[in-house]
DNA sequence: ATTAAATTCGCCTTTGTCGAATAAATAGAA
DNA sequence: TTCTATTTATTCGACAAAGGCGAATTTAAT
């Protein structure tokens, strides 16, 4: 079966995407990954994940409108579903959790 | 290249394995990570991402001493190394940022 | 020898990754 | 106006890395 939770490249994306609040669209999505998480990335790596996050109903999506730029096609802008916004809650909820766990002595 | 970030799962066994302190093995390891992440995984799973963990140096290993229960192979006890306690670190103030970069009505 | 407790092996699925192909919008040329 | 070159964006197809399982193996006590 189809996973349901979210892999490490995953939870960035929604995190990206939630940043980004309505501006949030492939290119804008790369762009802030490589800034916000120093980490090199294609578009079309982003595209892929944004999809498999739709298909999970983690994230949706809807068309632009015409900009007035040079030319290209629309802004496909993505959302974090409130289905998302939960998984991401949990995961941060788990690892809070795990980090309050740590003894101090682990780090000596 | 074998990659150098850690992985959703990858992660979760560091933090275990710092929760764990000295008990960290193949079995404890699976149980807490069932217990406080409320997700079943086998002990097979378990070891090969302990595994993986030590090839990206993000653990060590050594074996205990024979306890005296019924009988078995000796424990593999793992330690999170200083590049594996930087690599959580790294991770979690990645995550921190991104989250306080969220507008409120991202989420409204 | 048997049995118990643990780790290793082989195999498959899902997630991460990229380069190349495709699509749509606009500006300017004919 | 119609065409086409250029720009901006998304989709496709392939492969690598990480996640996951059941069965096999190893080791230590009884």
């Amino acid at each position: 079966m189809k996973g349901t939770n979210l892999g490490e490249l995953e939870e960035i994306v929604l995190l990206i995407v939630a940043n980004l609040y309505d501006m949030a669209y492939g290119v804008a999505i790369k762009v802030e990954i490589e800034e916000k998480c120093g980490r090199k990335i294609t578009i079309s790596t982003v595209h892929n994940v944004l999809q498999r996050l739709q298909e999970k109903e983690f994230l949706e999506s809807r068309y632009s409108e015409p900009t007035k730029e040079r030319g290209g096609k629309r802004k496909l802008l993505f959302r974090v579903t409130k289905s998302g916004q939960e998984a991401m809650v949990s995961s941060r909820g788990m690892r809070e959790e795990l980090w309050r766990g740590i003894p101090e002595l682990a780090f000596k």
